[in-house]
DNA sequence: CTCGTAATGGGATTCATTTTCATATAGCCT
DNA sequence: AGGCTATATGAAAATGAATCCCATTACGAG
């Protein structure tokens, strides 16, 4: 994260480290405050931002359009099967997907080619609690 | 679309189906104004949601998160490659990744998998206008 | 320690989307 | 054709995430 190591982003760091699901801006500011260190919304959404422009968090949106942040694991997978119901996260071997992105691009003469690729179903658990 | 074929809601189909690329509802509502059939903003939206609802349509989010609709094409595709300068689409190929999707739902667990792919870059055209 | 610069925060703002609710109308029934 | 009713419409208000503004604070180099 480039900039100076204020209380704050070390504070949104270290939450979010203790997250193994995606959560979202205003989910965290309210961790903040009952892990009783308080941080503007404001500064939550730049710390993401940062974290999320070094590439160490990954992002996706929920149906609703708001975007759920995670960080990214140490071997670097950056997709994800969401359970849809109570939001846990796993982390994809998406290799195929990888190189079928990049071999369309290269075939449709676009040049800065990225990808989303996110799967969303129900887990086990939550299909055996409401089904 | 299921309900009363009503006047707003042919035009909506209409200039929908003139549109070749990914139209914002903001857009839609502006250019239905624009052909002389002005519809409410709520209408045009609900329009969308039941075109959606019947998959009619394939929806993706520009970076803003704003939702982009595009009528699917006859033979069913459903992921684009998307040029981020111009908007212009072009539907994908993209049986390997159905079944890379399917494959992975099956061994996770996970019922009702669904997933999301999107590819964006700039095109050739683009690329030449704005190096 | 001192200072300049970057960071903070809280309130205001933006903007897409949704909701509300009074009014209009599609389309079935006779 | 006329009536009727569930459904659809639309203007305005509400919602809510994300961003902006700007006066204040505090990191950290020197």
């Amino acid at each position: 994260m480039g900039g100076r190591l204020t209380r704050q982003r070390a504070a949104v760091l270290r939450v979010l480290a203790g997250c193994q699901d995606f959560v979202s801006a205003q989910e965290l500011h309210v961790r903040l405050d009952a892990a009783g260190v308080p941080v503007g919304l404001s500064t939550v959404y730049r710390a993401l931002h940062a974290l999320e422009r070094t590439g160490q968090l990954d992002v996706v949106r929920d149906e609703a359009g708001e975007r759920l942040y995670r960080p990214r694991p140490a071997d670097g997978h950056r997709h994800y099967l969401i359970c849809r119901c109570c939001g846990r996260s796993r982390p994809l071997d998406s290799d195929v997907v990888e190189r079928w992105a990049e071999r369309v691009g290269a075939e449709s003469g676009f040049s800065a080619v990225e990808h989303t690729v996110e799967l969303s179903g129900v887990c086990a658990r939550c299909t055996g609690a409401r089904p």
